[in-house]
DNA sequence: ATGTCATATTCAAACTATGTTATATGTCGC
DNA sequence: GCGACATATAACATAGTTTGAATATGACAT
């Protein structure tokens, strides 16, 4: 077991991490971890990427996924929730779009890794 | 508008889903979904950024990441079973590379992202 | 062989995420 | 108001993930 944090940690080849260094890194991992996990799923991964063509109401988005009803509108939900869509109403129905642009950065790296390759 | 995207079957505004082209894009989409979760978690994140400077041992990491050796393994038994580091051994130590560029694509956008931020 | 260090694996408990069904809300037209 | 439609939310069951504790393996020195 690794006695608490020995402040005299000889650091290796190429270890710059201060405490002050780490937390912030911490900080930081957390914070892209929940956002990638917001992006990790295949619905909503889908969702994201018909997004970027444009607004979608929610049955339209139902029928390019093939998903139930409520499946997609909880989707629509956690998307929601961690701010990467909003919706706009008019009338009876509801369009979505992309409002993150972080999320938009990394669907077009995702895009490029995955759906450009061959 | 209809922002651009390539093929343009004479449809609706932007629906430019054959069934073919949506078949396709399930599949990436799990794969890219697959993916990310293996990177979608603090440890791990933490893991694959301090590699990004290069190999580290298990210890390394543990000291690193303040946190116990079984979860840091089990965290690169994670990452080494989604091909996106390997092992090198050298006596009873373990170094721990990258090996997976698409990792260090996402990594790299995820940094820009997360940690440039101000 | 034995002891020890570095790491991996196993297993069960705790937790988190997902889809489903049923129900609720909001909007429209009558 | 009522019925129909579009969407949201709740409640639940199921499935998957993460963790901790204990144990196992592999390498090295004695």
């Amino acid at each position: 077991m690794t006695p608490g944090l020995p402040s005299g940690t000889t650091d290796a080849p190429d270890t710059p991490a201060t405490q002050a260094e780490l937390d912030r890194m911490v900080q930081s991992a957390t914070e892209a971890a929940t956002f990638l996990k917001a992006i990790s799923h295949e619905g909503r991964m889908m969702i994201l990427c018909h997004l970027t063509t444009g607004e979608k109401s929610v049955t339209e988005l139902e029928e390019l996924l093939s998903a139930r009803q409520a499946a997609v509108s909880q989707q629509l939900s956690r998307l929601r929730a961690e701010g990467l869509v909003a919706p706009r109403r008019e009338g009876k129905t509801i369009y979505y779009r992309l409002t993150d642009d972080r999320a938009i950065r990394i669907l077009d790296t995702v895009h490029d890794l995955f759906c450009g390759k061959r």
